[in-house]
DNA sequence: ATGCCTTACGTGGTAAGA
């Protein structure tokens, strides 16, 4: 099973890009962020006669996450638990009903910047609920993986310029610190257990020829489980992505499962 | 460099992103 995730800032302005991208690259899975609209403006048609179901948890102008699968998905759940005045559409559960099942959960962590300030300390408070969320799923026999935009360049490796981060919301000890909780719990961050080294980005800002001069961070990561981790058969970024007409600023990560 | 682009909302600039 191939399991995408991918931001693709806005489902308005990115459906040619999305539906080309989905009948040449063909997920099983796709978990998107950013669709920045309402359940009920989320154009599933086009999706649907591709032959996949999809699950939305939107908001009015901002965030929101969606799961699109060929295979049935079965006990959605939207929301991060641990804090019932969050009305922010950052995260989507379901369980992926394939040869074994695995349950899915995609996410829009907070980007964080001001710093310090309330955005900082929601990213923070955000991050711990996650973790809390994490240590509940690897209480449950069932594979398990996370998948999105964290928000969170792991190591000085995955930017091109490091030293420009050093104060900002994604890259801050106190962030990374909080990422590494999350891992510690004994999750595989799938992409560092497959490929060692710099240059491998998934974000280049739209501003200042980022892309042009592959000044990139990366900072769409799939956490697995143990029993999740045992069924990967490989990882990678489709860099490719952010090259085509009218891209997001964000290209997808793979995923490929044995289950 | 608190914003060099892009998007949403909505028709005029703001807010937000990373």
């Amino acid at each position: 099973m191939k399991i995408a995730t991918f931001n693709i800032n806005g489902i308005k302005a990115r459906m040619a890009a999305l539906t080309d991208w989905l009948d040449e690259a063909q997920p099983d899975v796709a978990l998107l962020q950013e669709i920045k609209s309402v359940d009920e403006a989320f154009p599933r048609e086009p999706l649907e006669d591709r032959g996949y179901q999809v699950e939305t948890h939107g908001q009015k102008g901002f965030n929101g996450v969606a799961i699109l699968s060929k295979l049935p998905l079965e006990d959605i759940s939207r929301g991060l638990p641990g804090d019932d005045s969050d009305e922010q559409a950052r995260w989507i559960e379901a369980t992926v009903v394939g040869k074994t099942a695995v349950r899915l959960c995609g996410l829009y962590l907070p980007n964080g910047n001001p710093v310090p300030g309330p955005k900082y300390d929601y990213k923070l408070n955000w991050m711990e609920r996650l973790r809390q969320r994490a240590q509940a799923l690897l209480d449950d026999e069932m594979p398990a993986l996370m998948a999105g935009d964290y928000n969170v360049i792991p190591q000085a490796e995955d930017a091109a310029r490091p030293a420009a981060w050093e104060k900002d919301a994604l890259y801050l000890p106190e962030t990374r610190e909080a990422f590494r909780r999350v891992l510690n719990l004994g999750f595989t961050e799938a992409f560092r257990a497959t490929t060692q080294g710099p240059g491998h980005y998934s974000f280049w800002d739209y501003q200042a020829g980022a892309w042009n001069r592959n000044d990139g961070i990366r900072i769409d990561h799939f956490l697995l489980s143990p029993a999740c981790a045992d069924l990967m058969t490989a990882c990678w970024i489709e860099k490719e992505v952010r090259g085509r007409e009218k891209p997001s600023d964000h290209v997808p990560v793979w995923v490929e499962l044995d289950n």
